[in-house]
DNA sequence: AGTACCGTGTGAACCTTTTCACAAGCGACC
DNA sequence: GGTCGCTTGTGAAAAGGTTCACACGGTACT
């Protein structure tokens, strides 16, 4: 089997989305067309992204909507509970908890922890903060599958090497920097400044491409 | 000119980011292939990358870190400042409000929306949360550029709507949900369900790929 | 049971993006 | 001023992803 590629991945979780949203509204079958539709990309595109996990529509009819919703459910590892560390109690961090999907989904946040003596001691939502030095004792009983770093730039990486350190197998990540981590660890980056930045540029190119200056390259200097 | 392609801009932000650093660590030259090393990706790339745009660097020597610094900026649109609308004052609206970075790069966030008439009147920030309804009539003020989309699932499209009448030409959607807009607004989504539904497949592949039923497809029913 | 219609599953074609590999430019040193 | 070592910029090759298009399987209706 090859190996899937991760927009393939995301797509799934919308698909199982639009399931959601269909099963709630009644809907017993779904044709890839009228689920393409709902995510604005090719009917194609859908057969072949369930393709690479099995044969779950049906020739002439479509896809069961609560069978397929299983599947993919299972396909993404949502049939289970994971724990999740959250380091960072601030907006991010907090805005996480209380996200819809999120311990919906199965990731139950079963610790908090931040670095500020004033968070420390906290409630947000039903846990309490605790500093951050007491992650791999809290690690050892808890076992977390997964971590997500909502700290400032300055400690993301440290908290991943914590992370690493504590066991888990997958980081989120919102602070704004590449995080080196090791190949067995699954690391996924949501970093805003970036996505404004590509609006940035998407509405810059109205001006036209760089012109070109003339002469010889670029540089200038550097002496 | 080929176009650009998204994976290309958001390295783009990448290496803004690492220059900046480099800048402030006093270093005046870089290669490409330390500023690879630095994003954990190959020379090549960098190269090709900044090659869309233009010859910034210096065969035998690299590139001068501040000239190539403010041709990024250029290019990404990050010389101008944008006025920014944020809908949706909740903890993920907030935490974009004092997010480095933010302010940092030009984009100026001029009003706060909010439906919630408990959270109307609040100030965050600088700013003092306005109705929702009074979005259009700001908007011929203000002449926002962009729109931040940080409300619930419910509401998102309905505000994606009122944006693009309000006249903004690029959107940062972090509802979970595939939003339709105009083809002339640019939309980006931040979706933290699907990240970290992509880890749980990541950290679930580990059981194998999926054990398929030998008999007959799927489905099972539909009546 | 035959015909008409519909929609999946998938190899092949196509397109996009990344990686390779090397000619050519540049500074340093003799 | 010639040689050496280093690094860019870029065509060409490779890899990766998406779209096409159609054989095949299935339902519905007569």
């Amino acid at each position: 089997m090859t190996r899937i590629a991760e927009s393939t991945v995301r797509r799934l979780s919308h698909y199982y989305r639009v399931l959601e949203e269909v099963e709630a509204e009644g809907g017993r079958l779904i044709s890839s067309h009228r689920l393409a539709q709902r995510e604005g990309i090719t009917s194609a595109q859908v057969r072949k992204d369930l393709s690479y996990f099995g044969s779950f529509g049906r020739r002439g009819l479509g896809y069961n909507v609560v069978h397929l919703r299983h599947e993919i459910r299972w396909i993404l590892g949502l049939d289970r509970r994971w724990r999740v560390a959250l380091v960072g109690a601030g907006n991010i961090g907090t805005a996480l908890l209380s996200y819809r999907g999120f311990a919906q989904q199965g990731f139950e946040v079963t610790a908090v922890f931040d670095r500020d003596p004033s968070r420390v001691g906290q409630r947000v939502g039903d846990l309490v903060v605790q500093d951050v030095s007491r992650l791999a004792a809290v690690a050892a009983e808890q076992a977390f599958d997964m971590g997500v770093i909502a700290t400032t730039l300055a400690s993301a990486q440290q908290v991943a090497d914590a992370l690493v350190a504590a066991g888990v197998r997958g980081i989120l990540n919102f602070a704004p920097r590449k995080l080196f981590v090791p190949a067995h660890v699954a690391l996924r980056t949501v970093d805003m400044a970036v996505e404004l930045e590509s609006l940035s540029f998407a509405l810059s190119q109205a001006r036209g491409p760089r012109r070109r200056v003339p002469g010889r390259g670029g540089s200038g200097g550097g002496r």
